[in-house]
RNA sequence: GCGCCCAUCGUCUAGCGGUCUAGGACGUUGCCCUUUCACGGCAAAAACAGGGGUUCGAGUCCCCUUGGGCGCGCCA
């Protein structure tokens, strides 16, 4: 396979957005799959949007989501110089030209074009005014001189071959007069001088890519190959807003999704395998191609990214599941009943609880929840289906299974369950009308895992304890 | 407005001219399993946007219409 080098870049005006995160793992996919490397490189160019945080929290959400890149990531600002050389040279070359049109003119040229039905674009007033005519106190931005006549032909590799006219393109501006680069220029010399071969992004850039072409062809640059994936949509097929899912990527971790739950589910949004649903890593990266791609943008569904959930929270083992829920803890939303520090004695109980636990949690954040009863304090407070459960009668049975308890001579969760289970018979009950007050008293809920492993996980005292407390 | 892209069940998708009475997954509904809730099993309802072509034959190719999306900055 020919040598590839691909890159995520991400402009740091916002947190890691989801759509941002599966072109990341595009890139990423198609890198590792053909042995090479993924670059990161931040475009930092506009310096009053940038911030440190964004930075900061894109880096965090891709680790998170374990992409790694190769390298040192590249912070577009730092190369404005090597910018502002390219558009000297293309200048220098008569491939670019000064252009002395005031914010005004530009307006009005664009309203002009609009009400003759053209494009809004601009009219290469100062393409081939010699020096001469520079108006004096104005400083000037350098645009390129790009082909008025014929074609500019991209073939995409998901998009396949897309072709625009180019007199519906313009000379857009490569130097802004400040000297700064615009991100049209800066993107084609970084990819360029990165040594970029395949451009993965959202084919929202997918007109900008006929204006690269452009600049690279002024430059004598062989052009990368370009794969523009289609955007995704939220559930009403609209763009993505936050009610549905253009959240930074630590949105979805604080709802307790796994990295590698919202990484199946992303890849699966415009990519298939036939109708595999399921893929390890590396059963991701041998499958993964750029020939599978849709073309059509994907809308994103809750529903099915919890249901992958669930798959991956049931098959995963225990104990990193364990591991799993104490490292997210802090970053799930506050639960007062649930304890925000996991000694050595707890992460035990937590563990042996586990294989019941994991079998009824869709999310990490239900997981936790469905554990808190492990760490309840006794008296247990009830909620309200568990204190519906337990009336006189559900009571008197408690009672009358206490002492039968009590004089277990081995505590497991088959002697509790032989012991109930006779006690049952004995009084001709179904194995329910016992069962849910025990869970009751011993849980305060209505659910909860096996009442019998519930038993075994809990321990004798704290066991005979909380039923004892239901009896009075 | 102009340019570009897209169009199979509610959603993600399989399908690359005949094997499609259109397959899978999520969701939904019903049944089974069952100490609760889940899990699991079985079953059901559910789609080729519309119209023209091309072809012996079209979900698959072409055109138009309609409907979505993206872009059109000295933002990225």
């Amino acid at each position: 396979m020919p040598h590839v080098v691909t890159r995520f870049a991400p402009s740091p005006t916002g947190f890691l957005h989801i759509g941002g995160a599966r072109t990341a793992l595009f890139n990423w996919l198609y890198a590792h799959r053909a042995g090479g490397k993924m670059l990161l490189r931040i475009e930092d160019t506009d310096r009053e949007r940038s911030t440190d945080a964004a930075i900061a929290a894109i880096l965090d959400g891709l680790k998170w989501l374990g992409l790694d890149w190769d390298g040192e990531a590249i912070h577009q600002f730092q190369r404005a110089a090597r910018h502002r050389e390219v558009a000297e040279q293309l200048l220098a070359a008569g491939r670019a030209y000064y252009c002395y049109a005031t914010p005004l003119e530009l307006d009005d040229m664009r309203a002009k074009a609009r009400a003759e039905g053209k494009p809004p674009r601009y009219d290469g007033r100062w393409r081939d005014r010699p020096a001469s005519d520079a108006p004096p106190g104005i400083k000037p931005v350098i645009r390129l001189k790009a082909p008025q006549t014929g074609e500019t032909v991209l073939d995409d590799l998901v998009q396949g071959r897309v072709a625009w006219a180019n007199e519906n393109l313009d000379d857009f501006v490569l130097l802004r007069s400040d000297g700064t680069p615009t991100y049209m220029l800066a993107v084609v010399v970084d990819d360029h001088d990165m040594g970029v071969t395949h451009i993965i992004r959202g084919d929202d850039h997918l007109t900008n890519a006929a204006r690269q072409m452009h600049i690279y062809q002024a430059l004598g640059w062989d052009v990368p190959r370009m794969a523009h994936i289609p955007l995704i949509h939220g559930s009403d097929g609209a763009k993505l807003s936050k009610r549905h899912g253009a959240l930074g990527v630590d949105a979805y971790r604080a709802m307790g999704y796994l990295p590698a739950a919202l990484r199946n589910y992303l890849v699966r949004l415009g990519w298939s395998h036939g109708d595999q649903e399921f893929f390890s890593t590396e059963e991701m990266i041998a499958a993964f191609d750029l020939a599978q791609v849709g073309r059509s943008p994907a809308r994103f569904d809750f529903a099915k990214l919890e249901n992958m959930n669930g798959h991956y929270i049931r098959s995963a083992a225990d104990e990193t599941l364990t591991d799993l829920l104490i490292d997210t803890l802090p970053h799930l939303p506050e639960n007062s009943a649930f304890p925000q520090k996991i000694d050595a004695a707890m992460r035990q109980k937590l563990l042996a609880a586990m294989p019941g636990l994991k079998e009824r949690a869709k999310t990490l954040i239900e997981l936790r929840d469905g554990a808190q009863f492990l760490f309840a304090q006794r008296p247990l407070p009830l909620d309200a289906a568990a204190s519906g459960i337990l009336d006189a009668s559900a009571r008197q049975h408690l009672a009358e299974l206490l002492p039968r308890l009590t004089t277990l001579a081995a505590w497991s969760s088959a002697a509790t369950e032989e012991a109930v289970r006779k006690y049952a018979e004995e009084k001709h009950l179904k194995l329910g009308q016992v069962a849910q007050p025990l869970r009751a008293a011993l849980t305060g809920r209505a659910t909860s895992p096996g009442i019998f492993d519930v038993f075994g996980v809990l321990g004798r005292d704290e066991s005979l304890g909380r039923l004892a407390d239901q009896i009075r």
